[in-house]
DNA sequence: GCAAAAGTGTTTTATTTACACCCATGA
DNA sequence: TCATGGGTGTAAATAAAACACTTTTGC
């Protein structure tokens, strides 16, 4: 315990961090969730997170969390807080203020089992999840506010994907993401005109006319990346 | 003190706000700053702020820590948390972490004083503060970002203003937060094109050609807003 | 040759930027 | 009449939106 010399009537809080981690699986945009093992409300479904250790930053408990509770075995491609969650009954018990994250896992991040008290842990559907403890759900709905803002930001669309993709996938990535249809032309037109994505000059096979791919010219730094 | 069950390794942290809050004074965009009067970093200039107090919501707090500390006398017009400042070793106490707030006071908010243990309060030039303590200039650096990027939304702008104005006293709270100039024409063209500004008829009297009135047509609920 | 998905251009509309002179008032 | 600040319009460039047919491949 931290030995702090405060004001009689000051709070001291407990300090959590929740995280929204999102991926593309089967062309949706998924959120991680995790079943509670624990009261309060257990045997239902919450976003991974928990207690911030002493002396550990805010964003190193997110991602402690995120890997500990889910166990997702890849490096999350953007870790960043969006909102702070503090109502004074937002926690049967006592006072816990959350600072909420949001991750974007890159492609391949399927196989996720529950760890720590968790009883497992799963994908949902971002735009349709289950019932969720505590205020998760306004956390939810937020961090899918700020993903859609900081979608165009940076090029964020492409950290869903593997290196190397069609323009096809990535305008599935912005729909998903938007839950809207896009227009082909206008969104091809749009994306190559910034000039930062290149031809990788092979192709992918499949059904129907095989792809051109495509990989992104040259990486920037995205901030909030770890 | 709050009686929370947590795991033992989980932090009890200060929960704390503080409050960048802006005006308009002299045509410049301006931050009310309290000086310090207890350690650490006492007689440094510093944002209002403190500790949240038991069963206090944030918002409850960072307007409280506005009041009582500055003896500013009238309402906010907005008064939001943009970010939550919680590196570890950011006070010399302990670990105490900041939800950070942005308020914007209106035009009359003139005289201040320090209250509580602050020895006085005033106004300085945003763009160019004294030195403040602990991380206050990252969070004054961040404010600023979050007010210029909120100022379209919502007409943030006339919150700045009294009831009636003139648009060149419009297009200075812009470029006062903005910190640029903008093209009187294009700036005329653009506002008085939303539709959201009715002319109030009058005339004020002033040197040069009298400016026309204006008032805002509806008063729309900004989000955030108390 | 047909089903499936990829690829491609033009027109219209709206938005943004650049830019210079006249007007109303008080002293 | 002059100094001061308020007010006005147009043209060019750019960005956004609407819209339908052809191409390439595997079966």
């Amino acid at each position: 315990m931290s030995t702090l010399i405060l004001p009689p009537q000051a709070t001291q809080a407990g300090l959590a961090v929740d995280v929204a981690a999102f991926a593309m699986h089967a062309g949706e945009l998924q959120v991680l969730l995790v079943e509670r093992g624990s009261l309060p409300h257990a045997r239902t479904w919450a976003l991974p997170g928990g207690f911030v250790h002493l002396g550990e930053e805010l964003n190193e408990a997110a991602l402690r969390e995120l890997r500990t509770k889910t166990s997702v075995e890849l490096e999350p491609r953007l870790l960043e807080q969006f909102y702070t969650f503090g109502a004074v009954e937002r926690d049967p018990r006592g006072r816990v203020v959350s600072v909420a994250h949001m991750a974007v896992l890159p492609h391949g991040t399927v196989r996720v089992t529950g760890g720590g008290n968790a009883l497992g842990a799963g994908w949902f559907p971002a735009h349709t999840p289950p019932t969720l403890a505590f205020d998760h759900q306004d956390i939810l709905n937020r961090a899918i506010d700020r993903l859609q803002i900081r979608l165009e930001y940076a090029l964020l669309a492409l950290e869903f994907l593997p290196d190397t993709f069609t323009l096809p996938e990535l305008q599935g990535v912005y729909e998903a993401i938007l839950n809207k249809q896009l227009d082909k032309r206008n969104f091809r037109k749009r994306l190559l005109s910034q000039g930062v994505l290149t031809t990788s000059g092979e192709r992918r096979s499949g059904v129907g006319r095989p792809a051109q791919l495509y990989r992104r010219a040259s990486r920037v730094r995205i901030p909030g990346t770890l």
